[in-house]
DNA sequence: CTGAAAGCGCTTACAG
DNA sequence: CTGAAAGCGCTTACAG
């Protein structure tokens, strides 16, 4: 190791990298090996370190829907809240997928500092199984599995229905993502409860689902419509608001006037939510947050320190707009 | 090695696990160590490994805006031309900023099997020098630097300029994005030179530029608006949609008639461009082909195979909305 | 076709 | 406070 030409053992440039000096290194060799540091442009190999320690400095984050610009908002803030000593790696696999165990152990070789997966199922994180420190973000009913991040969209939907109700809505649908992650099942269950205890009928028929792509969400949509209308729908709730797009999109193509005729409504408010025309009412989730907290937790973990039990839940709000007012 | 217990030695091993074993090891100790290690379920360690062969399976993808819709259409080209046996990581900074030269050194301590650099700028690519294979993606006038995968902005921003003097224009406005990136330049100089040629002015006062972020854009052209309008500008071309979604919601608070008072055209062609009411018309960038094109060619690189010379341009297209004709 | 051995670049007890 | 040495889990000439 060249470095050690600062006239010092490789031990000693080791422990001055790592800053380990604390009454180990005399202060005259920190110096002249952070000299030779500077000099020489070295940087501690990553590989070797690795093994050497048995533990890499990579954070995956694994998350079965990067494509959702929902997500593009929690890596920001995952990155903030890991610093610049972290590398997050993502494991990106088909739409709606979930990484195979034979990828999951591939990544695991990599010895992880820790892992951060987002919206999993039991499945997944029953054969996971990490040696690593692992938080999950968004998981609502397995805060047995890890600590966990969560949103609490069961109030949003909560207030969804309330609002619908209140404009007196008695025939709605619901369109839905395919995808089997339980944030989707909370939020259609909680809709779904709180709009048949105010009065508002959504019979099994009129619940579809989709994968999240405003395409697809709208085909989906022209397909069900005319049923939906001669039934007496006034309102669809959609599980994100990509698909609500597409409702919004096939409902302009097919002159269905929103919200007169047909009120619109999804999850996540995404910037578009805010641009469409009309605007599209959304329960807001605090995507950055997300990733911060969830970012944070893991990172105490991995520096071995305790995390307060019971995990944290964020709050959620309903954004009303033009799609469901005139 | 616990697979070792096939009976052979662990260089043995190593042969089958890395599907090295022709003419060199025997049949017979193939099948042997193939049942031993899917009994144990071993899985090569990918530290150890990257050690001794001197590179790792991972592939870097640095970008200056992650957070861009369009982005995840990229990554899913990349991953998808990639393979399995890449592992993708994301070098995540700022919105807009490159990563810093400490930052990148830390990256290629790691050791990567490639990279993969997205609208880089020449003084990054300067102090970059990195020796794994690397592809530049949307990277216009720098393929001096490395095989590159470029999209023909200035073919679109071109067809975008005539459409727009087609219909009658002749005083516009142009919202560029602050970041420094070579194709929001190309995009500009492309579209102000088929404009000029065609009669349509835009001034240098009527050149603003923002951050890709709808609220920043809204607010910018809210405060630039009352000028333009004096001035009898009647269209304004955005650098991105997401720039045009924020004139878009600010046209329509300010009570601006799209597109009769004022036509609005953005590039991109993100998924909402098509879903927005009026819908933006917008120059359309191939993403996921870019990112599968430049997936492709590192592959070939990182395999040791030839690239044929010359790089690989993708052409874009005009898609023409409700936002620039009634 | 096979295995013993060196070496990849580090870190960490350990002895001094 | 310091350095020699072992070891992290692999791969790859090399000798047989």
């Amino acid at each position: 190791m060249v470095a050690a030409r600062a006239g010092v053992s490789t031990a000693t440039v080791s422990l001055v990298a790592n800053g380990k000096t604390a009454g180990r290194v005399s202060e005259d060799n920190v110096a002249r090996v952070r000299d030779a540091i500077a000099e020489l442009g070295y940087v501690v190999d990553g590989i070797g370190s690795s093994l050497a320690k048995g533990v890499s400095s990579i954070v995956i984050l694994v998350a079965p829907d990067i494509s959702n610009p929902f997500f593009a908002k929690v890596i920001d803030g995952v990155r903030e809240a890991l610093g610049p000593q972290y590398q997050l790696l993502l494991s990106v696999t088909e739409a709606g997928e979930f990484p195979q165990a034979s990828d999951v152990r591939r990544l695991m070789s990599l010895r992880p500092a820790g892992l951060l997966v987002d919206a999993p199922n039991a499945d997944f994180l029953e054969d996971l199984a990490s040696p690593s420190p692992l938080v999950l973000l968004d998981a609502p009913g397995l805060e047995s599995y890890a600590p966990s991040v969560n949103l609490d969209v069961a109030s949003g939907a909560r207030q969804l229905a309330a609002h619908l109700a209140a404009a007196g809505h008695t025939e709605a649908a619901y369109v839905d993502s395919v995808t089997g992650t339980d944030t989707f099942a909370v939020r259609r269950a909680a809709f779904l409860e709180e709009a048949a205890a105010r009065g508002i009928s959504v019979s099994p028929d009129r619940i579809i689902s989709t994968t999240i792509d405003v395409g697809t969400a709208a085909a989906a949509f022209a397909a069900a419509w005319p049923e939906w209308q001669r039934a007496g729908v006034t309102a669809v709730v959609c599980g994100t608001d990509t698909h609500g797009y597409g409702v919004l999109q096939e409902a302009r193509v097919a002159g269905v006037r929103i919200p007169e005729e047909l009120a619109v409504a999804g999850f996540d408010d995404l910037p578009y939510s805010a641009t469409s025309n009309p605007g599209l009412t959304s329960v807001h989730l605090p995507a950055t947050s997300l990733g911060q907290k969830a970012g944070e937790q893991l990172r105490r973990l991995m520096e071995g320190k305790f995390l307060k039990p019971g995990g944290v839940t964020l709050e959620t709000s309903l954004v009303v707009r033009g799609s469901t007012t005139a």
